[in-house]
DNA sequence: AGTAAAAATGACAACGCTGTCAATTGGCAA
DNA sequence: TTGCCAATTGACAGCGTTGTCATTTTTACT
């Protein structure tokens, strides 16, 4: 595990290497090597080769702060987010990364709790401070009106992470993202009735995040257009949390006897409804069928393995990315803004069954 | 959830304000602005407070770009890590953010793959590109040497989460966080023994990381100690994984039917373990206990839950950054490294038990 | 009050790059 | 070959701060 040729021939100075140094052994401009490493045109290319030659042989990297302060584009972005979910936010980083990294561009990431009054004023901070080029933004924060006024009165280029199935007016005016929770949770409900179950509950997320909303709507969709009647009190109001699943599991089967399916809301909620199985004692999926949502990387590591919705929350931010920078280019000329939809889908394992 | 108040009050301008701009307003120099701004000795608090007052103002945010092209710091520091675990990285990053939210710094984060050949290239990249005031590393590359001569060649200030009770000659040399896996691994193996087990087996992480050896250490130590013969066989060389815990406790379990405990190198590959005896049909804790390390969330949310060692990352992650940013005060006359040590603290929960 | 030393403040260049616009070059038709 | 236009290149200012050093103000003495 050493390179030591690789280092060698990495400091053979120490100093700093500046565009000037690489003008002068190339023998042109500092203009002309700045246009080389901004890919601008009207370059030719024997100059530019003379430009690259030098570059690889001084080790040049441009300064960023040099160039956001001269330039007008800035080369950060960032990622704003109050989730809890240490895969869910992984999963954005990198995938925002991967096209970061393409883009040569550096990503601040900045954890905030949603409640936390002064959110607002952190992210204009943010912005202002490191005169950020865009913001990738995911829910619940994503669904902040607020939050959004600020990034229009700010003038400043951003995606939003939302769920639904296409934009609504207001949310129609910005780039996003759209996560089809509904058509999925349709699914996954439809699953659950074509095993026989009628009894289905349902332990929902928080209701600020419009996710739980859709997850619901498609839930009852599927019932309605199975010919279900909804009864309400199979609706446990919970959080995106494994206690939450323990704790709306027992209350669902302590009080209701028939239930024999329960639609968890996220991944989560299903490992907690899981575990309150096992301490009431009630057999998975023969007793009762349980449903994760998002498909993270522990509901293949429970037991039994969840039936879920799989989300690739790793494409979902490289597209976001990839939105974000295509609407920072100098093309600006489409005023129409882009949504991309993302529809989960269905992946049953263990967790559900036929009902006895 | 709207807060239409501050929003208002937020923009009246949608200009940048430059240092400038307060300079006249507070009807002193830029300069001194600045030392206000940089909380520079040698300012009457009057001119302080006018300044203040005209930054508040104005709401004036510094430019992160200029200040670190015009001055001698920069006002970023980096995060590297090539850990798949979610949670770990998390962690980290949380507790190094609440640091740089105190000094008005930001964090770059780097994920990359360790066994990449160019990470030194990324990292000096980074480092360059970014101008970068400092670097925490986390293990397994904090491990390395190549590493570290490249950080010392860049001379950049950087401090590494190590494994182990004391620095190594090589390791004295840099500040450092030292996590005492060792000790943590003896309480763990004298747990098992104190119920009875004396046919320990032991599932190891990479070879690479040092924490796995250590662990793998306070682990014979612990047997010696109590008179228990080692046994080889009882060991199975696994990786950071669940696949590797279901793999480990399948093969231990298939050949050596002594077998009444089992150490897992951490909670992943615990939980694999946990997953693996279900299969076999083995009740834990009657007839296998099964040990964890680390303590991350989901130990919590295993059947049973698991017995670990409770580790705080974020702890840890604060410290190291604590010690990065008093290493790159003004103060440098201390030319002695420091080092901090965290020792991780077993937390019996219900995999364990006594033998049967 | 008068002086020297210390403290506080300010003027200005410089950080490394890019935008603007002017100057130069090359290509091509006449 | 000459001339003209487009393509290419360069000179220079300026981005918003801080470092350096000079200048002014205050303080502590005699």
């Amino acid at each position: 595990m050493r390179y030591a040729g690789t280092i060698s021939k990495r400091n053979n100075n120490n100093m700093k290497v500046t565009i000037n140094d690489v003008a002068r052994l190339a023998g042109v401009s500092m203009k002309t090597v700045s246009r080389v490493m901004n890919n601008e045109p009207s370059v030719r290319k024997k100059t530019s080769d003379k430009v690259m030659a030098a570059v690889k042989e001084l080790n040049y990297k441009p300064n960023l702060a040099a160039r956001s302060l001269a330039g007008t584009k800035s080369f950060a972005i960032g990622l704003v987010y109050s989730n809890p979910n240490a895969y869910y936010v992984i999963d954005m980083q990198n995938g925002i990364l991967s096209r970061c990294k393409e883009e040569g561009y550096e990503l601040l990431i900045h954890p905030c709790s949603s409640t936390d009054e002064n959110v607002l004023d952190e992210i204009q901070t943010m912005i202002e401070r490191s005169r950020l080029s865009g913001l990738v933004l995911t829910p619940p924060l994503s669904e902040r009106e607020d939050v959004i006024e600020l990034l229009d009165s700010m003038n400043i280029n951003y995606v939003r992470i939302l769920s639904g199935r296409e934009p609504t007016e207001q949310e129609g005016k910005s780039n996003a993202i759209f996560v089809n929770d509904h058509d999925a949770a349709y699914q996954i409900t439809e699953h659950l009735i074509s095993l026989g179950h009628k009894h289905i509950a349902f332990i929902t997320g928080e209701e600020e995040h419009k996710s739980t909303l859709e997850r619901l709507a498609g839930y009852k969709a599927a019932l309605s257009d199975h010919n279900i009647s909804l009864d309400e009190s199979l609706i446990f109001p919970g959080k995106y949390s494994f206690e939450s699943g323990v704790e709306g599991a027992k209350a669902l089967m302590a009080k209701n006897s028939k239930v024999t399916a329960i639609f968890a809301c996220n991944d989560e909620i299903a490992a907690g409804a899981l575990f309150a199985s096992r301490l009431m004692d009630i057999k998975i999926p023969e007793q009762l069928s349980i449903t994760g949502f998002e498909d993270s990387p522990f509901s293949k590591q429970t037991w039994p393995k969840l039936t879920t919705a799989h989300q690739s929350n790793q494409d979902i931010a490289t597209q976001a990315a990839k939105l974000l920078f295509a609407n920072s280019r100098p093309t600006k000329i489409k005023e129409e803004k882009m949504a991309v939809c993302f529809t989960p889908e269905l992946v049953v394992r263990d967790s559900t069954g036929h009902i006895a």
